[in-house]
DNA sequence: ACTATATCCTGTATGC
DNA sequence: TGCATACAGGATATAG
C-alpha cells in the first residue's frame, strides 16, 4: 500500500523520466482512474496534449506533476496504483489505465492501477500548490512543516492516536503500516486518546514516524506483492524490516511476545500485546 | 465543529 | 472442484 515511502520512491523515478518531455498523446484505457478530472476522459486527453512536464512534486501521499504553463496533472496512487515506464513497443502493464506518450522516441508513461482506488486528473493552476490538496496537512519529510503546531493539534483530538495518525488533515503521508510501526517504537496502543498524551510523547512518537519512513525511503519503500512497485517495475525491500505491520502471530523484536492482529477501523492493526498495552482508563 | 462509519474496487486466499 | 466469503485500505460522503 503506498504511503509516503512508496509515493516518495514513485516521485523520484518520474523525476529521472519525464521532465522537460512534451506529451504527444494519450489514452484513457478505463474512465474510473480519471473519475476527478471534471471534463470527463477525452477531455483530459486532449487538456494534456502538447504540455511540457517540470519537475514532480509531492505531498504526503499525493503526487503534482505541474507544467510550464502553471497547471498541474494530479496523481494519487490509491491501494494499488503504479506508474511505469517502458518503450512505446513493448505491452502494457497488467491493468493498464492511461497511456501517456511523448514527442520523442523515449519510454512512455503509463498508469495502471489493479483496484482503481487511485488516478489521475489535471488541476488548472495547480503547478505550485494544487487546490485539491490544500486542505491536507504537511508531511513529517517537509522542511516547512510546523511541528510544534502538529504536536499541539493533535494532543487536543479527541480520538484514539492511530486514527489521528492516519487523519491526512493533521499530519500527511502516513498509513496503516507505518502507523503501526510507529506506534510499535513509541510503545504506544492505537486507542491511546490523543488528548491523554504529553508533548513530549506525541513529539516522541512523531519522530518514529519520520525515521521509520526514512529508513523505508533509503530502501525503495515496502512490498509485500507486485502491488507496490517503482516506475521500473521492481520492489521494495523495506518489508524484511517491519516489527509489527503483518507480523501476527510471530514473536515481538524486543520481547518475544506473539504479535496480535486486531480488527481497527475495517482493516487491522498489529501491536505487541505486552509493549503497547492498552490504556488502563480504557478497560 | 468534530468524530465515526460505510463505500468504492478487484485479485488472492481460505473455508465449507 | 466450485462457490461464497474475507481481506487488503486509500480518501471521501454521509451519519451521528
Amino acid at each position: 500500500m503506498p504511503e509516503l515511502p512508496e509515493v516518495e520512491t514513485v516521485r523520484l523515478g518520474l523525476v529521472e523520466a519525464v521532465v522537460g518531455r512534451r506529451i504527444a498523446d494519450v489514452h484513457v484505457l478505463h474512465p474510473r482512474p480519471v473519475r476527478r478530472h471534471l471534463g470527463g476522459a477525452d477531455d483530459f486527453a486532449a487538456t494534456l496534449i502538447g504540455r511540457t512536464f517540470a519537475t514532480p512534486r509531492r505531498r504526503g501521499k499525493y503526487l503534482w506533476l505541474p507544467f510550464a504553463d502553471g497547471d498541474a496533472l494530479m496523481a494519487h496512487l490509491g491501494m494499488s496504483g503504479q506508474f511505469r515506464l517502458d518503450q512505446p513497443d513493448r505491452p502494457n502493464p497488467p491493468h493498464c489505465r492511461v497511456q501517456i506518450g511523448f514527442d520523442d522516441d523515449g519510454d512512455e508513461l503509463r498508469f495502471a492501477d489493479q483496484r482503481m482506488f487511485g488516478g489521475l486528473w489535471v488541476s488548472p493552476g495547480g503547478a505550485e500548490l494544487p487546490a485539491e490538496i490544500a486542505h491536507i496537512g504537511l508531511d513529517l519529510l517537509d522542511p516547512a512543516l510546523d511541528l510544534d503546531a502538529v504536536i499541539a493539534d493533535i494532543r487536543r483530538r479527541h480520538s484514539g492516536i492511530k486514527r489521528v495518525l492516519l487523519n491526512q488533515n493533521v499530519v500527511s503521508g502516513i498509513g496503516n503500516i507505518y502507523a503501526d510501526e510507529a506506534l510499535w517504537r513509541a510503545r504506544l496502543h492505537y486507542d491511546t486518546p490523543a488528548d491523554r498524551l504529553s508533548r513530549a510523547a506525541v513529539g516522541e512518537l512523531l519522530a518514529h514516524a519520520r525515521e521509520v519512513m526514512t529508513e523505508a525511503l533509503e530502501v525503495g519503500g515496502t512490498s509485500f506483492d507486485q502491488l507496490y512497485v517503482n516506475v521500473n517495475g521492481s520492489s521494495g525491500y523495506f518489508s524484511r524490516s517491519l516489527d509489527a505491520y503483518g507480523r501476527a502471530d510471530l514473536p515481538c523484536a524486543r520481547c518475544g511476545r506473539a504479535i496480535v492482529r486486531e480488527a481497527f477501523m475495517n482493516r487491522s492493526s498489529y501491536r505487541c500485546p505486552s509493549c503497547q498495552r492498552r490504556p488502563r482508563e480504557l478497560n
